[in-house]
DNA sequence: GTAGGTGCAAAGTGTTTGCATATAC
DNA sequence: GTATATGCAAACACTTTGCACCTAC
């Protein structure tokens, strides 16, 4: 469920609220949409891919200016992932971090409550607000690792 | 300190001993030396900058191949700290990580021995070998909140 | 009606590559 | 001497922008 700030996706696209001044285009909802089934991570050409399935007159810029407005807004996280450009996802209630496989680039999410912790801490040692939180691990799974021995 | 597998770096620049049939040419000395010296987070493009001023023929695509060298190698590692382009620093023995100001780009490092647990945990629960690691963490340092209000 | 959004094509970044020349070994 | 690096310019991939038209409010 995603229920941010400004603007507010619910579960269907017709339920979508604009709070902001933002509007309601159906390129948007369409995006919305996309990133919310696409569940996870995925970049901007693959969202401008089965946006222009459902809507072949859709371009990329528009792709790009939503997403950083949905970014900016809060509704959306984006990710880089080590492959040169950015994955994008719903920002979700539960803090989740990335486990990244360099030999077939699978991507996997974990939670951990101790990051919270260390958010606090980092945090009140340098006086900062801290609003985005990431953990990154990256190396081999198991079946990589058997195919390199 | 710099020492790691294939080629290494010293104190001084002629130190540098080439282990892999690498070449060790000046501008990869000059190359490493500035990363060195500006401890810290350098792109691409400043280390040219700088890199230009002590040798005018060098070329932005030396510096580029060799930072990928430098990484394959594990010399220096690659940061995105989320401004669209990487920052390189030498590879240090102990890990650290990054609190960035989202207001005045301000980047501050820390490090977080808890993070060895989480990495061996997360590491065990998804049968990875870990090679990387990364804790990013952005939010807004005192003085940008206060000019922010 | 008007501020704000879209599509398109063109321009910007940051980064990589092909090729002839130069250099470390 | 030969394999490997370099410089240069051209190509690339990803992202942003200018502008005329369109649409949500």
């Amino acid at each position: 469920m995603v229920c941010i700030s400004k603007m507010s996706a619910a579960k269907t696209d017709n339920e979508v609220t604009p709070l902001h001044g933002e509007r309601v285009t159906s390129q948007r909802l369409l995006i919305l949409r996309i990133i919310r089934e696409g569940e996870g991570h995925m970049d901007a050409e693959e969202l401008y891919r089965r946006a222009t399935e459902e809507d072949p007159r859709i371009s990329l810029s528009t792709i790009y200016r939503n997403l950083r407005l949905f970014k900016r807004i809060g509704l959306v996280e984006e990710r880089y992932l080590g492959e040169g450009h950015h994955h994008y996802e719903l920002r979700r209630p539960t803090q989740h971090h990335h486990l990244v496989c360099l030999g077939c680039g699978r991507v996997i999410e974990f939670e951990c409550p101790q990051t919270e912790q260390m958010r606090e801490d980092v945090a009140k040692a340098n006086d900062f607000e801290i609003t985005d939180t990431e953990v990154y691990f990256a190396g081999y799974c198991s079946s990589c690792r058997k195919k390199r021995g």
